[in-house]
DNA sequence: TCATTAACATGATATATATCATAAAGTGAT
DNA sequence: ATCACTTTATGATATATATCATGTTAATGA
């Protein structure tokens, strides 16, 4: 019986599950399952019957929405901004896919087990409001933000995302393709690719096939203020 | 005592309080505010503290943010939508500005009163939950939807929007300037102005003033669909 | 009422971005 | 190792949209 859960020590249930008593955790996490996804996985697909309650606890993921031939990406998110939550209280099915583009595990709890951890548990339910709220807050708010650059400010902005809200670090593997970051800012490919060369030229940044590295921090904040 | 809360007839309970009983409601109620704004004046200041928990009782509102002397519409509001929520559990202070663009009338909850219903009502706080969830959904399919279109099609979605979903009507009277949906979509004025002519000559509507008539749906689906 | 400003309108031109073409380098499968 | 396929790369050209200019009309305020 002993450790078909870990959720007690888990990493997230300092900020997720702040309310939750260890009572109402094992409750949970008995009817939880884990899943690891290989880079490049789908992990939801859009369409599909929400039948679970998803977060993701390492890893990294990208959220989209197909139209026609083509993928818009929505969002990349890391642990903690669950997106896959976005939709999970107002419909029966999944309005996004969301896809690894790394290694990554999600944990799936009972959809009716958190309704009816909601239902008792009032600082809880007020702690999912405040988490669903920020993570709609961030995707509009990016979403404006992107939106109301240009080309070379819109790449600078994801590469400047990339490297202090995904990774910590000026130098990083992007996780992703030119084509993905063009599907994300709404550009063609083509023109990520020789902006990107542009700022290499430049001595903005550095690169090396996935690798990039900035070593001109200020000028690219400035790019991506102005541009 | 009697009638200072008119809220147990209210239009919006059966869809927005649901799960309150008439004591709640009350409890609620005492600490309402209600108040009532013409066409043009700000509602809620980006930046201001969230005091209340706002939600449009009647008119219609549009929700902004400013960069720089720019404003960006996130989105067109109609009573249900309470666009005002969306950041409420999640900061302390707005992060968008919402103006009237017609007469509207909203109603001012107290916030910390909305927090202990949520504690102490479970079903309300599911509600909470799924229309937070709807709205913002809305709000990112909505500007996903837009992204993907080019500027005719752009302006033929906008149109749609207000004939179908705020009106009702293939005729209304448009409540915002041309320079507005030009903020919406992320186009310029000019080309707002230079495409409903357009579309004008066409004859796919009729433009008089603020009055718009649209007389060849099935084409303008099809430019909103194709372009 | 007039003056002032904002909204609407339209044309000419400039500019940013998309599209098309081509190729090298990387990746996965057989 | 080879083949097919995707990604990265870069240049030339086409196109969509922005910008600039100018005028008219409608709204707003003293």
């Amino acid at each position: 019986m002993a450790n078909y859960c870990e959720c007690e020590g888990c990493e997230l249930r300092s900020l997720f599950f702040n309310n939750v008593n260890k009572t109402e955790l094992l409750s949970l996490c008995t009817l939880k399952v884990e899943r690891s996804f290989e880079r490049g996985d789908l992990i939801v697909e859009e369409g599909a019957p929400i039948e679970e309650f998803i977060y993701l606890k390492s890893g990294l993921v990208k959220l989209y929405k197909l139209s026609g031939d083509e993928e818009q990406i929505i969002t990349i998110a890391k642990p903690l901004d669950f997106v896959s939550l976005l939709s999970v209280f107002a419909n029966n099915h999944y309005k996004y896919s969301v896809r690894a583009i790394e290694d990554s595990v999600i944990c799936c709890l009972n959809i009716q087990n958190v309704k009816d951890l909601v239902k008792s548990n009032g600082n809880f339910a007020l702690d999912l409001l405040e988490k669903m709220n920020r993570v709609a807050d961030n995707i509009i708010l990016e979403s404006l933000e992107i939106r109301r650059k240009h080309l070379r400010g819109r790449i600078a902005h994801v590469l400047l995302y990339f490297a202090e809200y995904i990774y910590n670090s000026n130098e990083f593997d992007l996780p992703i393709s030119r084509k993905e970051i063009a599907e994300y800012i709404g550009m063609t490919t083509e023109n990520v690719i020789r902006t990107m060369s542009e700022f290499r030229k430049d001595k903005v940044i550095k690169i090396n096939g996935k690798t990039i590295e900035i070593i001109n921090k200020p000028l690219l904040e400035k790019i991506s203020a102005l541009g």
